[in-house]
DNA sequence: CACGCTTCTTAAATCGCTTTAAGAACTGCT
DNA sequence: AGCAGTTCTTAAAGCGATTTAAGAAGCGTG
């Protein structure tokens, strides 16, 4: 059962028609699988007229390279593994990127999605399981110390969270900063009294409520700082909303968390007959697709997914390629996106 | 011959401890690599005691068989490819079940992204050069020649989108179905005047259009049928929306292709002042997340991810463990949820 | 104790590609 | 011619697993 380069193109079960392996290209031009696998790769060496014949042959026979067998090989899978939520819409637009910033640096993604049955460590093992290089983790949720542990089985670039207390590569936009540029833009139409709607105890929620408090108080509004217990959720915004409406006068202003929390707020307001902008003006966070949506048309801030994805490969290939060693935190400014929900103080 | 593996861990160039190979494992258990296979894989042969022992070996260190090395040797990647529109909600719920659904049969998946700028053709390219064993395309547009082309080259399932005049496995819900059960409902509730609001050109735009006109005539409604032409966005719902609302005596109920249409439809009703539920229902298609939030709270059609999911993967695995070689479809029904949208005809 | 039978183990060949050291084919120069 | 220098090519040794045919034990029997 050694007829390797027979003629049958394929026998066993099923009828398809063997993929041609480097080995027929390599019979096909009458040289060695050497020299086609230097042609294809592009390492200089090779003849032009070598080169010709080997490409045009690999190309008649529709030849593709068997990644499980090179990354074998060369002890290179050229992977970059990728731990997403695939619930979330930013994430998506981040894998996007992601995928054309990869492609460029001639890199691939495996994506491992996390589900309600499947956990960062499972994630995070198939990708191992797969040889990726480098893992970029977009929100991981794990302890500075399971992820340092893991930083040394592979480069781990963790995307949007800030990681205290490890030596990690980070990529994320200053989130305070973001809340900050909001409270400006509110401050600067006239908003003093304007309340935040917390996220809870994460290390995002702590530096978006950072955030707020630092810009209230740069604005001398020191007094007027409120912080209201809220959540990520829409649930959690309706139910902090009807708590502002239930607990006396209204800010004239309303920063959330995020857009799903905002979007609570919005749709109680607006059901109890308060309008916003008109009387309330409201704003989010992550120009989450919702917050486009022209029934909420919601002023935000975008985290830039494309110069997020874009630095993050950057950072794992620096440490693949690049030799690099020491950690680098990249922080990028976020953008606020003035829509239609804010507006000058009534 | 075989002081292959020396005592020293790992030393060379590199700092990472060298993850541990089969080898490794043999050698501290003193048995062949071949035998520690056998016991890894659960293949019987092995005695109880050798069992054990590797089995110890093996978790002391940290022993994880590398994917690559293994889907070469044994010419089966054990891996089902997943085309997916990062971009859609309802995808994502599909990989999760798809995950959850592949483990329990020995299977692990490999998800490439559709995005702007990748195309199916790039897409499943990615899934093929990971030797994939199956493909799972979820929604995909490509011409029926070109999967059953592919499917040449690997089982191919259909998911979500029927495929006519190609011998491939589909699975998908009975998108006709799914608006007759939202035209029974309305019809239920005493509606008569219930226009619809197409969705284009596609398959599954024709089989809800006509699932909607034969449940009209059903009813002996024939007359009242109304199609109104429209598109799959929250954009062409608005606009639709605003011809409904200029074009004269508004009918009791709308049901549109997708949420996202009904919810374009949805907005531009309320801001014109008409009620929804009260004046005229509206009911959509799909379930998304979209449509359960609160402040639309919409009457729509799930397409069950989670059965499809289920079977897609069921679908796969018995064309490659099966045996299984004619095509198969297999037509779930969806189920009608009805929320707040839609109340009794004025 | 030699025999046939199980029951375990293992040597060795692969899988499809990469990589490196050595070989072949030319060149130009003395 | 002879020799060194270039420029191409290739043989062959892996990569880390799987797989199979053959070998080694163990074990009742006659």
């Amino acid at each position: 059962m050694h007829e390797s380069g027979s003629a049958v193109p394929a026998g066993g079960t099923g009828g398809s028609p063997a993929r041609p392996r480097l080995e027929d290209v390599a019979a096909r031009v009458g040289l060695s699988t050497a020299s086609v696998s230097l042609v294809l790769r592009g390492v200089p060496g090779p003849s032009e007229r070598t080169r010709q014949r080997v490409l045009k042959a690999a190309a008649e026979l529709g030849y593709r390279p068997d990644r499980t067998a090179s990354a074998l090989a060369s002890r290179r899978s050229r992977l970059l593994g990728v731990m997403v939520d695939v619930h979330s819409p930013f994430h998506a637009e981040l894998v996007e990127h992601l995928h054309t910033a990869a492609e460029e640096v001639g890199y691939d993604l495996v994506l491992s999605a996390l589900t309600r049955t499947r956990d960062e460590n499972t994630a995070v093992e198939t990708l191992l399981a797969f040889r990726c290089e480098a893992l970029i983790l977009l929100g991981p949720v794990a302890p500075a110390a399971t992820l340092a542990e893991l930083d040394r089985k592979a480069p781990v670039v963790s995307v949007g969270r800030r990681i205290a207390g490890a030596p990690l590569d980070v990529v994320r936009t200053a989130d305070d900063d973001g809340v900050g540029q909001t409270v400006d833009h509110l401050v600067g139409l006239g908003h003093r009294a304007i309340a935040y709607v917390d996220g809870g105890k994460g290390v995002i929620a702590t530096d978006r409520r950072g955030g707020y408090r630092d810009a209230m108080r740069r604005h001398g509004l020191h007094e007027h700082v409120h912080v209201l217990r809220g959540g990520s959720t829409e649930e959690t915004g309706e139910q902090t909303g009807r708590r502002l409406l239930d607990d006396g006068p209204l800010p004239t202003a309303v920063v959330a968390y995020n857009d799903q929390s905002a979007i609570g707020l919005l749709t109680v307001f607006r059901s109890a007959g308060v309008e916003v902008p008109g009387t309330v003006s409201v704003a989010g966070y992550d120009d989450d697709t919702l917050s486009r949506l022209s029934c909420f048309n919601l002023t935000t801030v975008s985290q830039n997914a494309r110069e997020q994805a874009r630095q993050a490969v950057t950072t794992a290939v620096e440490r693949l390629d690049g030799g690099r060693t020491e950690p680098r935190e990249t922080v990028l400014a976020p953008t606020l996106i003035v829509r239609g929900t804010t507006t000058r103080a009534r």
